[in-house]
DNA sequence: ACTCTATGCACAATCGTTTGTGCAATCATA
DNA sequence: TATGATTGCACAAACGATTGTGCATAGAGT
């Protein structure tokens, strides 16, 4: 049964005194375009499934050019939210019959230059990337030689490439509005890393949405420098020690609001009672917590999805304009924010 | 800039009016072992840099039959476990300049075999692969054949292939012996798929644990049936609203812990007062919960390093008959588990 | 000037496919 | 029986790299 020598075409020409030309034609279903007899066609199929031929995807892939592969390059693909994207991708390529090769960049515009390179050596045909944020120049190399790539989740404003991302914007706008109209005013807004696009889209919706409710943004209560916990967490220790009087924590990722939960728990605050908090990113542990946190949920399904139909789109060679993709968030209310109106029985509408 | 034809050795070549052959064996380092004049060389690298030159690794690996790609074949990528065993795999993977390729199995064995398949189509050198664990078929015929596997986390009793998974059953049998020494003798086992081998590890340290200390498990305290938390959200209300006088809570996975702990929420148990828990699977979160949940964690990162060089002592061709690795699991006191004794200020001894 | 060795590179086969073209054999037709 | 069309397949080039071997030319030695 140990098959030391590899089956090839060859090996079933061989034994079949035919040629490899006839067995490949033969297993690509080109029969009836050359003409292969049905009894030929016959004994190359049971020949080949006698010796468990598997068509040797390097060869076929230089031959033909194209080898059925994309790239993703992700920043830390044990980040849920990051791996929630990469199995879509997965599973939406493998249904058009592509495999995906994964690269991890650590947080590295070092590596993922190096991925990208590497990525294109192995000829991929497409990729799709969740920049680390930072440098761009190498994406635009990608854009100048028009190479296929969709651009997920962190947007670079100085690129010009099909994306799809969450409509952080929108998402927090309406989250912060949903405070308000609890009757929220003083609401922190524990931020991620300044840099990066989907921090900067929620701080915007934040400060318009208080805008919009004629409160003026105060810069002291936007605080924070990283997506990690520690910062939610030490921020949150920070302004409450402070006896600040804010009645709300708006954590722009799962990770801080984890952070501002143990924070709120050392204080002894009851959250939803004495504080609220409400996380963008939601992730299944969110619903369990006591009480269970109201959150901004982000289609990650969709987003996996979207991305590699972008990309195919872009491997047919259809250069529809219809480059970026906003994907609305979604507003998951739970138990986590405190609605004041009711309990001052004031002049706040609740028209939900 | 925009190079629209591929770089390749043959441009190299012609451009400086020498032989593919010289560029190859100049840009592969062998200058000197086939005596390539120095300005030979400085001018074939320059050329390669100057036209950004990647060499096809398709043609590369199908002439030297090697493509430096292993494949990992996991059943939910998604799932942060496993997410994280996956990082360290792309990433021990890549120090070694192989690149991973990646296949979501989605808990089927179907897709699993299909996997496998397509992986050896596209010659991957080696697999690491998280089985879903109800057939071994398709894994005896890789042993047979001994292709290079490395079995990872759920271990298949028929197989004999090299694997590197969590010692279970100690970590199981450890953490029920902290329960114990805690006063705890009713202990709930809150379990996930019975059909695979972690969870059947674990309940046998479960099991041996109470045995140990003259307890008889009480059969009926071993519950459900899947990873998932809606077994542990079920099984914790069904047992507790039959006033099962039971005082701990050992999940068998994170998911379960959470289902557990929305189900005392919602009937108003006090982890680590009223009721004791204890999660096998550490995950961040855990650590903010309130209070903070007592775990087993299992080294995942070790385990992506561990599978990735197991995987390359076999490419080695070292076959050391040191096949398995059971790395144990560390036990994380935090502040879910109740001590009784000191309640009751018996006879239990507290040393430690 | 003639041989001999060393230098510096080119030629060609190979990895396993795919595919355009060509060439026998078969068959029908005149 | 010669002619033409059809059938059924083989030959060989390509994809882009690697590598054993061979062949010029240059330089050294006598």
């Amino acid at each position: 049964m140990a098959k030391k020598t590899l089956t090839t075409l060859q090996t079933i020409a061989e034994r079949l005194g035919l040629s490899v030309s006839t067995v490949s034609r033969v297993l690509n279903d080109k029969s009836d375009q050359y003409r292969i007899s049905a009894r030929t066609q016959h004994a190359v199929q049971d020949m080949a499934r006698q010796l468990d031929f598997r068509p040797n995807q390097l060869a076929r892939s230089l031959r033909l050019r194209k080898t059925q592969t994309l790239g993703l390059v992700i920043p830390d693909i044990s980040n849920p939210f990051f791996a929630q994207i990469a199995r879509h991708v997965e599973i939406e390529a493998r249904s058009r019959h592509y495999s995906i090769i994964l690269c991890d960049t650590q947080e590295s515009t070092d590596l993922e230059i190096e991925s990208i390179r590497l990525l294109r050596s192995r000829e991929v045909e497409g990729l799709i990337v969740v920049p680390v944020g930072q440098k761009s120049d190498h994406l635009k190399t990608l854009q100048a030689e028009s190479f296929p790539v969709v651009i997920v989740d962190r947007l670079l404003s100085d690129l010009d490439l099909p994306y799809v991302a969450s409509d952080n914007y929108q998402g927090a706008y309406d989250a912060v509005c949903y405070l308000i109209d609890h009757g929220h005013t003083r609401i922190a807004c524990l931020q991620g890393l300044p840099g990066t696009s989907p921090n900067q889209q929620r701080v915007r919706g934040y400060r318009d949405a208080l805008g919009a409710h004629g409160i003026v943004p105060d810069s002291d209560l936007i605080r924070g420098d990283s997506y990690g916990s520690q910062t939610g967490y030490e921020q949150t220790l920070q302004l409450l020690l402070r006896n600040s009087p804010v009645t709300a924590l708006f954590a722009l990722s799962n990770l801080i609001g984890l952070g501002a939960i143990r924070a709120l728990a050392e204080l002894k605050r009851r959250i939803g009672k004495d504080i609220s908090l409400l996380c963008f990113d939601d992730q299944p542990y969110l619903a369990y917590m006591d009480p269970p946190i109201t959150t901004v949920d982000q289609q990650n399904t969709e987003m996996g999805r979207l991305a590699v139909r972008l990309l195919f789109e872009q491997l047919a060679g259809q250069t529809k304009e219809n480059k970026g993709l906003l994907l609305p968030t979604q507003f998951i209310e739970r138990k986590s924010v405190n609605n004041l109106c009711l309990e001052r029985r004031d002049k706040c509408d609740s028209t939900h």
